[in-house]
DNA sequence: TTGCAAATGCAATCGTGTTGCAAAACCTGC
DNA sequence: GCAGGTTTTGCAACACGATTGCATTTGCAA
C-alpha cells in the first residue's frame, strides 16, 4: 500500500490515482508547481481534473496555494505539519512558495465596534534564498 | 499646469491624458486598483491603451504593479504605497470592503539565511460591522 | 510648422481558471 | 466478490485577464 495513498487517506478523501500522481509530483517537486507545470509532467492527466484534484487537495490540507509574481497559481504539497493559526508565513514573490517561520503570531489588533474577527492572517512577502541567489 | 503633468515630465514619458487621468485615479484611491477598477472608473479609456498606459507608469516608476491573493494585477500610484504600509487592514468576507485599522503592524520576523524581506502584510479577515448585523 | 517617434484604438488571440453534465471509478455494506 | 449510492473524471463550452499586430493619431522638439 503506498505511502501517498494512505496520505490521502488519513486526509479524508478518496483514493484514485490522479489524486496520487499529482501528489507525489508535488512532494517530489523542489519548487511549487503551476498547473502548466504539472500538465506538462503529466501528460495524460485531463486539464479539468487536474484542477480539481489540486483543488481537492489543497481543501484537504494536503496541498497549499499560493501565487506567484506573474500572477499565476502554483502548489506545493503540505508536510505533515498543519498548523493555521500557530505561526507565521513566508511568501516568497518570486516562485510563489510558502514557508513556516519559526516566529510566534502577533497577537490579534483591536476592532472598531461591532467588527468581528474570523481569521489574522499575518503574511510576510520576498525573496526565498534560492530565487535571491538567481535575481541579485 | 498640472502637478500630474509635472511628475510625468519628470519621469521622462510623454504628457497624455490617459497617463493624466489614469496616474490621478491611482493617486486618489485609497487601495490599489485593478485593470477593472480603473476601467469602471475611466469608461472612456480603451482596454488595452490602459494596460499599455498602466505598463508605462510602472515601466518609468511612477506606479507600482503587484498581484492579489486571486492572481489579478493591482496597480498603484508609488507615492500611496507608503501610506498604506503604516497599519493593519481588515478585510470583510461578507461585503469585501477593507477597512484600515489604527492599530500599527507588528515588527517583522527574523528570517531563514540568505531570504530578502519585501514586505509585510498583517490581514485580519472577518465581518464588518454592518454585514455583522446582516448575519447574526 | 513640420517630421517622426511614441501612443492610441481596434480586432484578434492567448493563457489561466471555471462551470455543467453524462460516464466512469471509488468505497461501503452485504 | 457484488450491488449501491456518492464522488470523481472527462469533455465541451465558457469567463476573464492580459497580450500582440497593425494602421492611425498625437506629443513634442527641431
Amino acid at each position: 500500500m503506498s505511502a501517498t495513498a494512505d496520505l490521502l487517506r488519513a486526509a479524508g478523501v478518496r483514493v484514485t490515482p490522479g489524486r496520487v500522481r499529482v501528489l507525489e509530483a508535488l512532494a517530489a517537486a523542489a519548487q511549487p508547481l503551476s498547473h502548466a507545470d504539472l500538465e506538462s509532467l503529466l501528460p495524460d492527466a485531463d486539464r479539468v481534473t487536474l484542477y480539481r484534484v489540486l483543488d481537492s487537495l489543497v481543501a484537504c490540507g494536503l496541498a497549499l496555494k499560493a501565487v506567484d509574481a506573474r500572477g499565476v497559481f502554483r502548489f506545493s504539497a503540505s508536510g505533515a505539519q498543519r498548523e493555521h493559526g500557530g505561526h507565521v508565513h513566508f511568501r516568497c514573490t518570486g516562485c510563489g512558495g510558502v514557508f513556516c517561520l519559526k516566529a510566534a503570531p502577533p497577537p490579534p489588533p483591536k476592532l472598531p465596534r461591532g467588527f468581528r474577527l474570523a481569521e489574522v492572517d499575518y503574511d510576510v512577502r520576498g525573496t526565498c534564498a534560492q530565487c535571491a541567489r538567481h535575481t541579485p
